[in-house]
RNA sequence: GGGCGAUUAGCUCAAUUGGCCAGAGCAUCCGGUUUACACCCGGAAGGUUGUAAGUUCGAGUCUUACAUCGCCCA
């Protein structure tokens, strides 16, 4: 067995031969295994793998290696996304840097080459995940452009149009003007600005001012109106009248709304219905003209008078410093706002009327609702159901058409009628008879696909084995970031196409962070390549260190430290197995010896092992994978390795064939049960190292999980061997105070008392574990030893004889401290005993525990005086 | 403005139906090449669990208020 595990070697070898055997399918469970089934969440086709990817695929790779271990036909679906905007970016910016663009190649080159684009860079993240052990199913990968998804998408936008759940009209929308395309609410983001309030002069006809502040003043280009609260003093008299349009004169009026927040500004509102939201359904309720000013690209337009053809800032500029020339400005100001900024780009988003197609959400989303609230679908953890039911319950009709090139195109077509190019329209899977027709030029929000990702996938809205067998799926993992983009999307489509939620559980994971909470990010140089750290340290390393730094729906903090530590993990665990492996000798009988043949600290160990087991069982239900990841850590390196490890030396090098082949097969079992439950977390080197110890099958991502076996928990084995631990730790305090040289062996007396006439039947505990070379019993009423150190542990009494090294005073002292402690802990747990509520009302377990403390301290307390008075205290 | 989360050792984090002396890692200090591991072993020190009230036999955990930070939604 090699020294260390060498995982840059080991990794690779390891993943081909599992997907060389077909293990990543869900075939490998028998045909009438109940499935487990998860679909990745797609990441983008042309993208590169980002430490948010990494955990993803830490999580998902656990539940999915976990469930397959269980038994259950585990599929885990792999696909990509195309990523309309984010890629059609990439792409335009290769054109740009040829110093051409995709208007001047046109649009069936432009596709063709995002496709070939996509040939050249996709892939990349799915290998990618293959580094990090991901086992899913790769026959099944999907792309939500190819044929079968995109089959999924025209049935699914159809038939909502047939049920009258789709519908196309001229709407106010967020127009991205560096994107030029309509985007969702959803992709706009607000963030507090400093910006400048400009208070103005509105003329009124008859040569009154009216007072108005504004944040946007070439909006001013496309008011309608100018409204005042209908109680407000200062204006009401000017009701009725008419407003003139700076620069413009365009007569406006002057109406009164009881939304208007007198408190603003200057307390009079001018309405821009064209681009602003809260002006749109001012001028619906008033029945106002409604004049868009702006282009596509957010330059004026002709209803911009002399300002056309500028800029938006500039012709804001321009317009204000005319206006001060006309004796129109009051005062500009430093005021503080949210400012709408396109979630991709990054640029400010522009209110704008445009004809866009919508989906008509509410019964979709009545449906998403209902299932959440009935129990079908299960949010981990379930504070964010509230984040859900909000959104849901204010949901807004969904804009799903973008004025990209990249995407699944609308399937609807126009035909001229009555002079109108668009009079005619069809909707329907394929082009429609006749001459005349042209097709939509919009694409559908990447969303819309993605929110039909866990059937079509699996072949829907065609009727075929996978459907039938593995939807609806099981588990829904991903970033709470996307709640609202993806999650419940998908749950409403799911319902609504399907008539079944689409998952039973959504577990939402929080973003990876840096140290202390910093955002990862590439302008502030702290970001991290996942594959750097597989490089440096192996793929085991970041998963278990991602899984176990963090809990449900929290962000999980990044930190180098926590990455050393489990890389020094895996070698402690491949240190392990080299222990155990080269202590074995010939055959074994398989499995664990009876409880009846074994001895103290391997009736010890395998009981705690099943708590451990336990335990990781009942964390794994609750989806408390990290913290089940640290117990298992614990487990092994605080327990097992430097106890019962160390006491097994004593039979492996000193014992005869029985007690080696009982040794033996209790190590082998533990630490098979261990690489079990670890293999989820760290797949690789579990995998490798099992291949080290005995084993049956064939590898052990194919392995039986643990299961707890009742018959082994032994109280009993579990109280005594910590009594004696605490020993070993007062004998290693106790040498170390008198500096006893770590490698000097050295004599203990014990008092035959019941635990003590027991350790000494168990002496190889301590000759191995604190170099305690002869533990000597003596009877009850024995005098102390001379000159001896004395360790009381409960009604334990042991001497350490230190000749011509034992300092009385130093002895008393050291006693006498203990009893201080002590102390402390009796009058704690007594006042608690006493205590008649206590004793009532608590759970009889814990206040049976707290008896059996209690006497064990007073023995233990009993002891120690006994001990002081011959000292002579 | 509304909602959610966080606040625990110097640092990074655990502690899930309220119950053993609040635990790890890193850093610090002391001691060790004992036949799995120096990517290690043994030990030490380090805490008024953000503040203040309350509920309870018992609170890091539940309730209320406040403070600071972060996120989401208007």
């Amino acid at each position: 067995m090699p020294r260390n595990f060498n995982f840059a070697e080991a990794e690779p070898r390891i993943y081909a031969r599992w997907e060389e055997n077909g293990w990543f399918k869900p075939e490998v469970a028998p045909s009438d295994a109940q499935p487990y089934v998860i679909s990745m969440p797609p990441p983008n086709v042309t993208g590169s793998l980002h430490i948010g990817h990494a955990l993803f695929t830490a999580l998902e790779d656990l539940m999915i290696r976990y469930e397959r271990m269980r038994g259950k036909a585990a599929l885990w679906l792999p696909g990509t996304d195309h990523a309309g905007i984010a890629t059609q970016l990439q792409v335009e910016k290769a054109l740009r840097d040829e110093g051409s663009s995709r208007q001047e190649i046109g649009y069936e080159a432009f596709l063709q080459r995002t496709w070939q684009w996509k040939e050249e860079h996709g892939g990349t993240i799915t290998r990618q995940l293959r580094r990090l052990g991901a086992s899913c199913d790769w026959d099944r990968e999907r792309f939500t452009l190819d044929d079968g998804l995109s089959e999924a998408v025209r049935v699914a936008f159809v038939t909502l149009w047939r049920q009258g759940l789709i519908y196309r009209g001229p709407r106010l929308v967020n127009w991205s003007p560096g994107l030029q395309t309509a985007v969702s609410d959803l992709e706009v983001e607000s963030e507090e600005e400093d910006i400048t309030l400009y208070y103005f002069r509105y003329p009124v006809a008859g040569g009154e001012h009216l007072p108005v502040a504004t944040t946007r003043p070439e909006t001013i280009l496309g008011d309608t109106a100018v409204a005042i609260h209908p109680a407000d003093e200062r204006y009401r008299h000017l009701l009725g009248k008419r407003a003139l349009v700076p620069m413009l004169g365009r007569e406006i009026p002057i109406i009164a709304d009881d939304t208007v927040d007198m408190e603003f500004g200057s307390g009079a509102l001018k309405v821009t219905p064209g681009h602003d939201f809260a002006d749109y359904e001012l001028a619906q309720k008033h029945g106002l003209e409604l004049i868009n000013i702006l282009n596509k690209d957010a330059s004026m337009n002709a209803n911009a008078g002399r300002y056309a053809g500028l800029d938006r800032y500039a012709c804001r500029e321009r317009l204000w410093n005319d206006m001060e020339a006309a004796g129109l400005t009051i005062k500009k100001a430093p005021y503080r706002t949210r400012i709408p900024r396109s979630q991709r780009g990054g640029e400010v988003v522009e209110p704008m009327m445009s004809t866009q197609w919508y989906v008509r959400i509410q019964p979709l989303a009545d449906k998403a609702l209902a299932a959440v609230r009935a129990g079908r679908i299960k949010i981990v953890p379930q504070r964010f159901e509230k984040v859900y039911f909000h959104w849901l319950e204010n949901i807004q009709d969904w804009c799903i058409s973008r004025q990209l090139w990249w995407g699944h195109r609308i399937p609807a077509w126009y035909r001229e009628k009555d002079g109108d190019p668009q009079g005619e329209l069809y909707v329907g899977q394929e082009a429609p008879a006749g001459s005349g027709w042209v097709m939509e030029q919009d694409v559908l929000d990447t969303w819309f696909s993605s929110g039909l990702w866990p059937f079509s996938t699996l072949g829907w809205p065609r009727d075929n084995a996978d459907l039938a067998r593995f939807y609806p799926t099981q588990m829904m993992e991903t970033g709470h970031d996307i709640l609202f983009f993806w999650v419940a999307r998908m749950i409403m489509m799911g319902l609504w196409f399907t008539d079944e939620p689409p998952f039973d559980t959504v577990y939402l994971h929080g973003l990876v962070r840096a140290e202390g909470g910093k955002k990862f990010s590439k302008t502030l140089g702290n970001a991290i390549d996942p594959l750097t750290i597989v490089d440096e340290l192996g793929a085991d390393p970041l998963r278990f260190t991602l899984i176990t730094s963090g809990t449900p729906g929290n962000d999980c903090h990044l930190d180098q430290r926590r990455l050393d530590h489990s890389f020094r993990f895996v070698n402690k665990l491949w240190q392990m197995t080299t222990f155990i492996n080269m202590n074995l000798d010939g055959d074994l009988p398989a499995g664990c010896p009876p409880p009846a043949d074994l001895d103290l600290p391997s009736r010890w160990l395998l009981s705690r092992l099943q708590r451990l087991i336990q335990n990781v069982q009942h964390l794994f239900d609750i989806h408390q994978y990290g913290e089940a990841g640290n117990r298992i850590l614990a487990f092994m390196w605080d327990e097992f390795a430097p106890f019962y490890l160390e006491i097994s030396k004593e039979a492996l090098y000193a014992g005869d064939e029985a007690e080696k082949t009982l040794t033996r097969r209790v190590l082998v079992a533990a630490q098979d049960a261990c690489l079990r439950l670890l293999h989820p977390f760290m797949p690789f080197v579990t995998e490798e190292a099992w291949t080290y110890i005995p084993h049956a099958g064939e590898a052990l991502i194919i392995a039986d999980w643990p299961q707890a076996d009742a018959a082994l928990i032994d109280a009993d084995a579990e109280a005594r061997m910590s009594a004696y631990l605490e020993v070993v730790r007062e004998i290693r305090n106790t040498r170390g105070e008198y500096k006893v040289d770590p490698s000097r062996r050295i004599q203990a007396i014990v008092k035959a008392t019941d635990l003590g006439a027991d350790l000494a039947k168990n002496a190889h505990i301590l000759k191995r574990l604190c170099n305690i070379e002869t533990l000597r019993l003596i009877p009850l009423e024995a005098a102390d030893p001379p000159n001896a150190a004395s360790i009381v542990v409960g009604d334990i009494a042991l001497f350490l004889p230190l000749k011509g090294m034992l300092d009385i005073t130093a002895e008393r002292k050291r006693l006498q401290a203990e009893m201080t402690k002590q102390d402390a802990l009796l009058q704690r747990s007594r006042k608690m005993l006493a205590n008649e509520n206590f004793v009532s009302r608590a759970n009889p377990t814990v206040v049976q525990r707290e008896r059996d403390r209690l006497a064990e301290l007073e023995a233990g307390r009993a002891q120690l005086e006994a001990r002081l008075a011959r000292l002579g205290a």
